[in-house]
DNA sequence: ACCTGAACACCGTTCAAGT
DNA sequence: ACCTGAACACCGTTCAAGT
C-alpha cells in the first residue's frame, strides 16, 4: 500500500506509527538490515531519534511492524479459484517473491514465533491442505512441513540475496559450480555429482519443485 | 570436543584460536548470541580484546567457527549400517537436537550459504538420497528439500528455545493452544481447529513426522 | 610473534527540557 | 500530547605501545 509520496518530501506531516514503519521498510530495502538505525530513520524523518520511542516500543517491535506490513501485502493477491495445489504453490511463491524483493523478511519470519505474519501463512496453508482432502490428525504435520520448507528456502535465500547482487547471480552460481566440483572426491562424492546441476539452477523452479515433492508426500497420507 | 578443563581455570595457558572458539561457544550456550562480546570473552580469557584479533579475523568468522565446531560434533555419530529411511533420520535429528543444545547455531546455519557445515550435511543427506534409487535429475531437488525442511524447523526451534526456556515448555503449549482456540473463527478457523493438537505436541515426533512425509514424497519420485 | 588496553566510531535507548 | 537532542551505557574494531 505503498502511497504516492514517500522520503524526506513529506517532511513536513506529523510523525506516525506509519510513516515510521514506512520509513523503516525503505531503509532496510535500500541499505539493508544494517541500515536501519534509529539516527539514520530520524534523519529521513527530519526529527531526532527520540521522537521515534513515542510511537514505536523500540526497534523490535519496528521490524516486526514492518514485516507484517511487507507480508500482508503479499497475501491479498488472489482468491482461491484453483485447486488446491495451485493455492498452495501460489500462496508459497507469494511468500518466496517478498522475501526476494525485501531479503530482511527472511531473517525476521524466523523470529516471530506464534506471531501474526507466520500465523496467516500457517492458515492459509492449512486451509487448502483441508481441501486437499488430508485426514484430520494429519493435517497439522502436512501444513507444518510446508511451512518450515518454505520459511528454510526464505531463509536460504535472504543470505545469498544479502551476499549476491541480483545481477552477479549466473556468475556466483557459475563460481559456486566449479567449486562444488573441485572437492575432495572421498569427502563430497555426492556434491561434485550435482555440481552441474547448480550452473543452470533456477532458485524459484527449483523451489517449487522441493513444495511437489511434499505435495506429493502429502497426497500419499490419504 | 570438550576438553576436561573449561574457563578461567585456564588462565595460564596462552591464547589459542581453539580456546578463544571454544570460550565463545561456552558464552553463547550460556549467556545467548547476546552474551558473546570480545569483552567479555577477553575477560574470560583474561586478556584484552584486541589479542583476540591477532588469531580470528571478527565476530562473523568467531560464529561461523563456532558453528562448525558444534555441527562437527553433532554428524561424527553413527555409521551408515542402517536403510537410508534410517540414515536420514538419524541425520535429522542429530542437527535438530545439535540446535536444541546450542539455539545460536539455528541463526548461524541460515547465514552461511555454502559454506562448510551445511555443505556437510547436504552431502550426506544426498548420499542417503542416491542409496534411496532416486533418479540423477532429481536427486539435487529431493536432497535440498531435506535440508531445507530441516533449516526451517531448525530456525524455529532455536526461536522457540530463545523464547521460551525449556522447563516452561508445557505450559507455554497451553498458553498458545488457548491462543489459537480462540482466534477469529473466519479469520483463523483451520488453526482453531488444530489447536487442540498443540496441548500433546511434541517437537521432536513432530519434526520426524514432516521428515517422513518428504521421504514419502520422495519415495514416489521412482 | 604475540599481547595490552585506551581510543574511535558507532549503536539502542532514555530523559530532561521544550512546544 | 508530542517532539528535541544531548547523554548514557554499551558495541566491534583499530592501533600505538609494550614484551
Amino acid at each position: 500500500m505503498a502511497t504516492r509520496t514517500r522520503g524526506p518530501e513529506r517532511r513536513g506531516e506529523p510523525l506516525s506509527r506509519e510513516r515510521i514503519v514506512e520509513a523503516a521498510i525503505e531503509l532496510l530495502d535500500t541499505a539493508g538490515e544494517g541500515g536501519l538505525t534509529f539516527r539514520a530513520l530520524a534523519q529521513r524523518l527530519a526529527t531526532g531519534p527520540g521522537a521515534i520511542y513515542w510511537h514505536v516500543a523500540g526497534k523490535d517491535e519496528l521490524l516486526s511492524a514492518a514485516t507484517d506490513a511487507v507480508v500482508d501485502g503479499a497475501m491479498t493477491t488472489g482468491t482461491a479459484d484453483t485447486t488446491p495445489p495451485e493455492a498452495i504453490r501460489a500462496l508459497a511463491l507469494g511468500v518466496f517473491d517478498a522475501i526476494d524483493d525485501h531479503p530482511w523478511i527472511g531473517t525476521q519470519l524466523a523470529r516471530a514465533p506464534g506471531q501474526s505474519p507466520m500465523l496467516r501463512i500457517f492458515e492459509r496453508l492449512g486451509r487448502q491442505v483441508q481441501a486437499l482432502g488430508v485426514p484430520d490428525d494429519a493435517q497439522f504435520t502436512a501444513a507444518s512441513a510446508l511451512l518450515h520448507y518454505i520459511l528454510g528456502v526464505g531463509e536460504q535465500n535472504a543470505t545469498n540475496a544479502r551476499a549476491v547482487p541480483d545481477t552477479n547471480r549466473a556468475d556466483f552460481l557459475n563460481a559456486a559450480a566449479a567449486t562444488w566440483a573441485n572437492l575432495d572426491p572421498d569427502e563430497y562424492a555426492f556434491t561434485r555429482n550435482v555440481a552441474d546441476r547448480l550452473r543452470d539452477h533456477d532458485d524459484r523452479t527449483e523451489f517449487v519443485a522441493g513444495i511437489d515433492l511434499i505435495l506429493s508426500g502429502i497426497a500419499a497420507l490419504q
